[in-house]
RNA sequence: GGGCGGUUAGCUCAGCUGGCUAGAGCGCCUCGCUUACACCGAGGAGGUCGUUGGUUCAAGUCCAUCACCGCCCACCA
């Protein structure tokens, strides 16, 4: 066995081993309880970050865990097509290139696009692979793939047949560079520094209105005036009409409430084609509606100067030509957001445009009841607020997309304008029988598909055993900023579709920052590649830093040192087993019921231990207290039984003493597995080696020891105590590591004298010599022959002082004794008495 | 504008329903290459728990306030 770990020479082979034997293939028909995932598609836009190797390690553990406790486990991995983000990063491509995708065609386009799905492909499941995630390969889906596809249309033609799909004009978040609509929630604000321009609109029969706007261009789309009828200024105003600057149209001025009195100057243009608020004044008050813009953003006003000029040189010219008219009356530095498309980072332009909606109340209702009745679960809970509360502000989902890629909307229209809804391409016009269809060209919005995630991977609207067997999922595991774009959508259509919530839990991991706390991205060059950490400090050291992360808080600053920290934890694993191994005559013999019948103090008591740690790592995994799990496990293989129960019994592993090797295996085999779900290439080759034949330590049951001996433990904890202090004082006085006598009263007993005195290397004695100082430790004194004085006693004699003075003062309060729990009083006492008896110590044996 | 989270050792973070002598890893200092591990062992320094008030016998832990930092949501031109 080499001396130090190296994760590069075992992942690899375990991963292939695994998957070769199997291990990670769900059997629907299997009579066991079933446990599923559905794996969040990650976009196939490029490689993984450290996010996904974070939540992968967080499922994977879980899928893991849920093996060895019995369960069936279906952990289903996947990936999505990521349209509109997919279609930018081809563009970016072809810009390279000096070419744009018109330049090529769709055809050649499309062929662009299979072969980056091919390779990203590849990619994204290369990583997760490396990562040791223990996926369903055979199940592997894509949201593009055909059985997907048909998932998607049957879900079309379904809410269309509900009525609850409708096509029409509405203002909409448009993108002029991937000219298309987007969604509300694809729209990424940015503070912007602008210019608030007062422009002076005349009224018809004199007298005139000041609107302010920071974005005077669509002014030549205005087609109304709007003020708030309470206020006093402009009550007389409301029903006449303005003349629009530069245009001449006339402006009705209406009163609304909508207007606030105090902004600007209080009165507003009304553009109901270009702003989301003047379309719903419009509606209200039936103002024309002028379409002011072309799809790429220019202007879209004939017959006037600006026509065809993209929307800042027009705002420029605009406001020089109302200077020059007298009718800009002043100008105002503003600062406000700026909507942005969140794929390609251009500025949105509101605009109408006619699109396919989705009504949602009904799904929203339902979703809001299935969370009343709790049949999700959120972790941590204050997300579920988040979740409802955009629930109940939603509004029509606006699914149509103008792009390249991604779903057809399944709608044919033949010669004669029928339309035919259908999930396979119809032959025909279902009304007239004409031959010549047309189908629409809009594209489904990615979230559409993958709001169909846990159903459509399974099978759906097909009957298939999956489905049966494994729908609804048990748990959703994701970053806070997809909570509505995915995981309510998710819930949404489970509902409606399946009748059942789509999973129990949903459980909301962490973002990993940059260690400056910036957002770790490619384009600031903050991002780190797991790839990176994974060939540095192999795939278990970055899996246990993910686990520790990943619950206990909303966001971690990534600190590289802590994934190290678990490298050497692995080495430290490492070198635990080696030891044990070295061991002369390996058989082991553990009969039934062996760990009662230990008679040795140190067994006894990390048997305990063992016991202590299992349960702490079972109640994390099971709370999603990931952390607590892996904390629990590695302070008990580190700081109990390395540095403790390994060294209390290196003498016997050396003679081969049976017992000691019984519990030693025990312990390690059961640390193995307890950290296998967090841990497992490095668990899987350590468990390997150990004696007996050997399967794969992840199809072992989850252990449960359940030997407590808190006499043991107490025992044990006063060798720890008594080896703690003679070290110190060894250090403080600078004497050799080894030698010296200690000497203990009578009532700690032979067991932890004899333990105590081997583990620090002094000789047990009946009686102090008359060599060297005599020190005080918790149940004796010990003294060195090289002892240089005993620096350390100052400073251990204030520290106890100030405690116990400090104790005193409350112990003297008459209130703490009236008002404080009889055991918490009880407890200070005990500890009053305790560092009076310390102080003795010190001072009466010296 | 509304909501949520954070502010604890030099750094990254734990501290659940108030009882802490405030912990861990890394870093730092001093010893030690002792036949599992120098990817190690032993010892140690280092914090008035962001501010100001309050509740309580007792507050890092509860309440209020302010100040920063971060996130989500939102149709103020």
């Amino acid at each position: 066995m080499p001396k130090a770990f190296d994760p590069q020479a075992i992942e690899a082979q375990w991963y292939a081993r695994w998957e070769a034997d199997g291990l990670f293939v769900a059997d629907a028909q299997s009579d066991k309880p079933k446990f599923a995932m559905c794996f969040p598609p990650p976009n196939i836009t490029g490689e993984l970050h450290l996010g996904h190797a974070l939540q992968t390690a967080v499922y994977d553990t879980i899928a893991r865990y849920r093996r060895m406790t019995g369960d069936e486990v279906l952990f289903l991995p996947g990936y999505d097509h990521a349209a509109i983000a997919t279609q930018n990063v081809i563009e970016k491509q072809l810009a390279k290139e000096g070419l744009t995708k018109e330049q090529i065609g769709r055809e050649k386009f499309d062929e662009r696009v299979e072969r980056w799905y091919e390779q990203t492909g590849a990619t994204i499941i290369n990583q997760l692979r490396l990562l040791g995630a223990s996926m369903d390969w055979t199940r592997l889906r894509f949201t593009m793939d055909s059985r997907y596809y048909r998932s998607v249309m049957t879900a079309f033609v379904a809410f269309y047949e509900k009525g609850w799909i409708y096509r029409a004009p509405r203002i909409v978040n448009w993108c002029p560079h991937d000219r298309s609509a987007i969604s509300d929630l694809e729209v990424e604000w940015q503070e912007h520094q602008d210019t608030l321009y007062f422009i002076k609109y005349p009224i018809d029969g004199g007298g005139d209105v000041t609107i302010a706007t920071v974005r005077p261009e669509t002014m030549l789309a205005d087609t109304g005036v709007a003020v708030n009828p309470a206020d006093k200024r402009y009550k007389s105003i409301i029903g006449k009409t303005a003349v629009l600057p530069l245009v001449g149209r006339k402006l009705p001025i209406v009163g609304e409430d909508a207007v606030e009195a105090e902004f600007g100057t209080g009165a507003l243009k009304v553009t109901p084609g270009h702003d989301p608020l003047d379309y719903e004044i419009g509606q209200r008050h039936g103002l024309e509606m002028v379409n002011g813009m072309h799809e790429d953003g220019s202007m879209n006003v004939p017959g006037l100067p600006y026509d065809g000029m993209d929307a800042l040189e027009a705002r420029r010219r605009i406001v020089d030509d109302l200077k020059a008219q007298g009718l800009l009356v002043k100008e105002e530095p503003y600062t406000h957001e700026v909507g942005h498309c969140d794929r390609c980072h251009s500025i949105i332009e509101p605009l109408i445009s006619e699109q396919w909606w989705l009504r949602m109340e009904e799904m929203r209702d339902n979703s809001v009841a299935a969370s009343a009745a709790g049949q999700v679960r959120w972790h941590p809970e204050r997300y579920e607020r988040t979740y409802l509360d955009w629930l109940r502000g939603l509004h029509d989902w606006n699914i149509g997309r103008q792009l390249w890629l991604g779903h057809r909307v399944p709608v044919y229209y033949c010669e004669n304008g029928h339309v035919t809804v259908s999930v396979e391409r119809p032959d025909t016009c279902a009304k007239c029988g004409s031959a010549t269809l047309e189908q629409d060209p809009d594209v489904l919005d990615t979230w559409f598909s993958s709001a169909l995630w846990p159903f459509a991977t399974l099978g759906w609207p097909d009957d298939t055993d999956d489905l049966e067997a494994f729908y609804p999922t048990d748990i959703n595991c994701t970053a806070r900023e997809i909570i509505n774009l995915w995981v309510s959508r998710m819930i949404m259509t489970g509902l409606d579709f399946m009748g059942e919530v789509p999973f129990a839990d949903v459980v909301i991991h962490c973002v990993v920052q940059a260690a400056d706390g910036r957002r770790m991205s490619k384009s600031l060059g903050t991002g780190v590649d797991p790839r990176d950490l994974l060939a540095k400090y192999g795939a278990d050291a970055l899996r246990a830093w993910a686990t520790s992360v990943a619950m206990s808080s909303q966001d971690v600053r990534f600190d590289e040192s802590r994934v190290e920290g678990y490298r050497r934890f692995c080495n430290k694993l490492w070198n635990a087993t080696r030891l044990i191994l070295s061991s002369p005559g390996t058989q082991t013999a553990q009969a039934p019921g062996f760990i009662e019948r230990q008679e040795h103090l140190e067994d006894r008591w990390i048997l305990s231990r063992l016991s202590n740690a299992a349960s702490a790592v079972k109640s994390g995994i099971d709370t999603f207290a990931f952390q607590d799990s892996i904390n629990a496990a590695y302070a008990f293989a580190w700081n109990e039984f390395c540095d403790w129960y390994l060294e209390a019994i290196k003498d016997r592993l050396r003679e081969g003493d049976a017992s000691a090797q019984d519990v030693a295996y025990h312990s390690l085999d059961n640390l193995l597995r307890l950290l296998h779900p967090m841990m497992p290439f490095v668990t899987e080759e350590l468990w390997s080696r150990l004696p007996g034949t050997r399967d794969y330590v992840m199809r072992q049951p989850w252990p449960d020891p359940r030997f407590v001996d808190p006499e043991a433990e107490e025992q044990f904890g006063l060798v720890i105590k008594i080896v703690e202090e003679v070290r110190g004082h060894r250090q403080a006085a600078g004497a050799p590591p080894r030698g010296g006598a200690l000497e203990l009263d009578r009532s700690v007993g032979e067991t932890v004298a004899n333990l105590a005195a081997r583990l620090a290397h002094v000789e047990l004695v009946d009686e102090l010599g008359a060599v060297g100082t005599p020190l005080a430790v918790v149940a004796g004194k010990v003294s060195f022959p090289a002892g240089t004085g005993d620096a350390r006693r100052e400073r251990e004699r204030k520290r106890l002082q100030d405690d116990l003075d400090k104790t005193q003062a409350r112990l003297a309060n008459p209130d703490f004794r009236d008002r404080a729990p009889a055991e918490v009083v009880a407890n200070l006492e005990e500890r009053a008495t305790g560092l009076r008896e310390a102080l003795e110590r010190l001072t009466a044996r010296e």
